[in-house]
RNA sequence: UGUCGUAUGGUGUAAUGGUAGCACAACAGGUUUUGGUUCUGUUUGUCGAGGUUCGAAUCCUCGUACGACAA
């Protein structure tokens, strides 16, 4: 009997090839299109009364169900996504981090909606369009790169548990972009080329500060202008409010000094940026915490040991070799790498991998709770 | 109040009397399933009024502003 698989579709090339590909190799495959936000400039007004104003990325991906002829399920989950996703995300911002939503809708939200839903329409597996593999070691689920390094989303997925990763299936995890474009060339769906791909946050128009602004009532008289500060503590400047900045950031800060500056701290008690020039953003020690790996507690330290760690701090940058200093009993692991990394950002993950599996993630710690360790 | 000095884009600085340039900022694109980074491109200026000169940011006079010293 042929095993049903709900896939994740967007419209995209991508999930488009992720149909197909799953067709052929025999599986009875079924369309869901979760609908998350909308932008108001990016509604599609109703040609027909029986049907209600969708994004285009929903008549995109319904399109797309119709011609390959299979089975397509919306589901409308904006209220969810806007408590799981976008909130924690602003709170984030007003804690002094740089949050990664991405990390947390694949977790918290995506795949997690795939699931609910597979279970409702019978379906035994879940599919999405990600460049990324799924493998078994030693009786776990790991995510692994996928093998075009330079399209490889492994990073994101890295909070997924267990119970999801045994039943997800990634058809283009062993391609190449090119040759996903080439297959839909030679399956006559050649249209995909004008579509833009790039994405920014899904739910940000333009610029999150917007979005923060938004969501937050008063945000700029409870939080205001506060002070920019160097290294050695001297006001240099102001700035607009700690949450429009993140750790590495140098357009926006509108100060001149005649050289490339950037924004090396950032204390959200006092409202105080701290700026400096690219080498002092560079930092050979992390201190992580809300850690995910499969392994427990007491088995971890000797488990990680055993293998050559590298560390990613952020998308699309390489991973560099680290080993695990201590872990604490509060749940921190202090990190050490071997060569330093530039802009160490406190929200953002810190993925671990042993060649190109995913073996473990983490979150980076605000700053102060490093510099503590550090200073024991 | 006196003396001396300085005035160039948003900021900091260049230009033997001969095309006002650089860095940073700002803006716009490219890259990108997060933010940031990075790359490419663009805009903006000689304090004001006169004078000398073929030609003035540059020399002269006056004004204005700022700084330093003086009291």
């Amino acid at each position: 009997m042929r095993k049903r698989v709900l896939v994740g579709i967007s419209g995209g090339a991508d999930s488009s090839a992720a149909c197909l590909l799953l067709m052929e190799q025999g599986y009875e495959v079924v369309g869901l299109t979760i609908r998350n936000f909308d932008m108001d400039s990016k509604i599609k007004p109703s040609e027909t009364l029986s049907v209600l104003d969708e994004p285009h990325y929903v008549c995109e991906a319904r399109a797309m169900a119709e011609s390959l002829g299979i089975d397509f399920f919306v589901a409308d989950e904006r209220e969810i996504f806007s408590s799981k996703i976008i909130d924690p995300f602003v709170q984030d911002y007003l804690t002094g981090k740089t949050p990664n939503p991405c990390v947390n809708c694949n977790q918290l939200f995506k795949f997690k909606v795939l699931e609910e839903w597979a279970d409702t329409l019978n379906c035994e597996l879940i599919a999405t369009g990600h460049y990324a593999r799924v493998v078994v070691q030693d009786g776990w689920y790991f995510i692994r790169a996928g093998v075009d390094k330079s399209k490889d989303q492994s990073y994101f997925l890295w909070k997924l548990d267990q119970k999801v990763l045994s039943r997800i299936l990634f058809p283009l995890g062993d391609m190449y972009k090119k040759d996903v474009y080439e297959y839909l060339d030679n399956k006559g769906l050649n249209y995909f080329k004008h579509s833009s791909e790039s994405m920014e946050i899904c739910f940000v128009e333009s610029d999150y500060r917007d979005l923060i602004r938004e969501r937050v009532k008063d945000l700029d008289k409870f939080i205001g202008p506060g002070k920019y500060i160097d290294e050695s503590g001297k006001i240099i400047g102001e700035h607009r409010g700690y949450p429009y900045y993140t750790i590495g950031q140098r357009k926006g800060l509108g100060v001149a000094f005649g050289k490339p500056i950037f924004v090396l701290m950032i204390d959200s008690e006092k409202n105080i940026v701290m700026l400096g020039d690219k080498e002092q953003l560079l930092q050979k020690e992390l201190l992580v915490d809300n850690i995910k790996f499969p392994y427990r507690d007491e088995e971890l330290i000797e488990w990680l040991a055993r293998m050559n760690l590298k560390v990613k701090i952020r998308y699309r940058s390489p991973g560099v070799e680290c080993r695990i200093v201590s872990a604490y009993t509060d749940g921190k692991i202090l990190v050490s790498l071997k060569t330093p990394v530039s802009a160490v950002t406190p929200g953002q993950s810190a993925v671990f991998y042993s060649n190109d599996v995913v073996v473990g993630g983490a979150e980076i710690t605000l700053q102060k709770e490093l510099y503590k360790y550090l200073n024991k």
